[in-house]
DNA sequence: CTGAAAGCGCTAACAC
DNA sequence: GTGTTAGCGCTTTCAG
């Protein structure tokens, strides 16, 4: 355990050069040091094992060529697939990410910022648990580039972000439904803090009104999650007996009110049908696979991080804010 | 953009004192710094919004504060749960994590490996994609300590780490369905590079021979997966249409398994029975629950980070290699 | 083509 | 109680 790791010097000493040279050599800025010595130095550094300490290099630079991801938990489905699309693509840029799982709350949120602005993050990507404010003002404070991703903060729907545009995909959805010849169609929302669950129900809510069948006592309230699925959907079938429809704010909520409906003998979709919202992998795990709008996962972690990369790297952009829209995928639950 | 982030050298001169004393304040080293002073730096530390710059500390101390994971994919649930309750316990012992997918190929391994050591992580968790000597030499030459989990590495089965026993798990999983008099019981298994996988069907065979019903031919090989659940489970029906039981190698296979009968119109568990392995959350997501071999996940986790940091700080450990058992889990698909 | 020297922000002896 | 000093490993002018 006591080996000491070589550093450039060990190389310059043993080629007979100074550290600089080594330095330039190792950092292919060589155009101007001779072949041979430029040889000797890859081969001893090569011999040596030699692995840059990036600390040191950070020092100087000021750059870590990593970036930080702020996500609220990693074992949600949703988060895990765009962190991972998030991390394919920065590697593919040659940066590096630290991930760090909030639970959506706030201070650690900004425990966790503090964290990346120690590691001198080139910046950061964050999905915000909520109203994090003061997680955006210290990012700004000192200086760090972000870019948000999913969720609105509000009052900060002007910062660089990627958003996904619910509203065509969840009236697709009811409409859907509506041509299938369901007419109580309940809605099962999110939260009313995260912006992003105001704007399904209210698109869900006004493809209902046009169609004419909209009820205010269709609408339920969830913290989203299987086991919340599973409740609510227990209660919608006693609230509404011949409900025939119900649409979810996300996949988990939606899979465990598959669950509940088979469980309280419903055939899913002969006696109703179920929509749930955004296509993680594992909806279509199930069977029937469910019924979705699509959010376009891979392409919004993608796209976040190209954009956070241009904004590091200064690059002119035209415009900081990405759209990308929901789509309705068919399939056997509906 | 162009803030400079405040230093220890702007508290000090601020305060009228020098980096050395702010230093021992900010590290709580202030046994013999006058109350007057300690609270001066503590305020305009605090003003200045200073955050220490973690690199420069990590330079001399030779210590990151951080520690590595080499997990193969993160979207794939195992790992996901297990990454992140490692995660948390690090995040309890202060350290931060860096995470690194591999998608199993050894190249990768490698590149991420290089990667942490330029970091000076403190120490590495890892989860192999196979077979991973050279990976294991490089973290050996650089003195980086490490603890392998849930995956062996053939001919490094001494070095540190957690793994799950399952033969006592997977052998009640086979004398429960024999028990339901189950006879005809066919076993998916995963590839023969894994270790973990051989564990597994060995002692389906073991226990299938002792109740006198094992048949060569119903054990099947596949790449884990969903969709090899599937296919594989298509071809077990066409192969052997009574078969009345199917073993798979885990939860993500199991769940394939499940749909392809269901879509075959099998009723499970009326039919036949099926059973899984590890246990991951979304396998109680689905109707009927999978019956599954559980492995502690949580607890592997756990007991690996804070194996690792044991070793990390030198605690003379009796024994640097934890075992934990795998254990049936009956629910709805059985 | 290569060397010398300065310095990034911080810690840790050792003075005073 | 606090300052001085050196140096971690690396990059980057500027000389030569």
């Amino acid at each position: 355990m006591k080996v000491k790791k070589p550093t450039m010097l060990d190389i310059a000493n043993q080629v007979g050069v100074t550290k600089a040279t080594v330095s330039m050599v190792l950092n292919k800025k060589d155009e101007l040091i001779s072949p041979e010595t430029r040889d000797k130095i890859l081969k001893v550094a090569d011999e040596l094992g030699y692995i840059p300490n990036s600390f040191a290099r950070s020092l100087i630079t000021k750059k870590s060529g990593t970036i930080g991801i702020i996500i609220p938990d990693i074992t949600n489905p949703f988060f895990a697939e765009i962190a991972r699309a998030i991390e394919d693509e920065a590697n593919r840029l040659q940066y590096n990410v630290i991930f760090c799982n909030t639970d959506n709350q706030v201070p650690k949120e900004e425990s966790a910022i503090r964290l990346l602005i120690g590691k001198l993050v080139d910046g950061v990507i964050f999905i915000a648990g909520g109203t994090s404010e003061t997680s955006l003002a210290l990012l700004n404070q000192h200086a760090v580039s972000f870019v948000l991703v999913d969720r609105y903060i509000p009052g900060c729907e002007d910062y660089p972000g990627v958003y996904c545009m619910s509203d065509d995909g969840v009236m697709d959805g009811v409409r859907h439904l509506y041509e299938k010849g369901r007419r109580k169609i309940a809605y099962v929302r999110g939260p009313r803090e995260l912006r992003v669950f105001e704007y399904r129900v209210n698109a869900y809510k006004e493809m209902m009104t046009t169609l004419g069948i909209y009820d205010e006592r269709y609408v339920y309230e969830v913290l989203p999650s299987l086991e919340a699925g599973i409740a609510v959907t227990e209660q919608i079938a006693r609230d509404v007996p011949d409900v025939d429809g119900i649409i979810y704010c996300n996949d988990m909520t939606a899979m465990g009110g598959l669950k509940a409906l088979t469980r309280l003998g419903y055939h899913v979709p002969r006696d109703i049908s179920i929509i749930g919202y955004d296509n993680i992998k594992i909806s279509q795990f199930i069977e029937p696979e469910l019924t979705t709008v699509a959010q376009p996962i891979a392409e919004m972690g993608e796209a976040a991080c190209n954009l956070l990369i241009n904004i590091i790297n200064e690059v002119p952009l035209k415009e900081q804010k990405i759209f990308l829209y929901a789509e309705l995928v068919v399939r056997g639950t509906s």
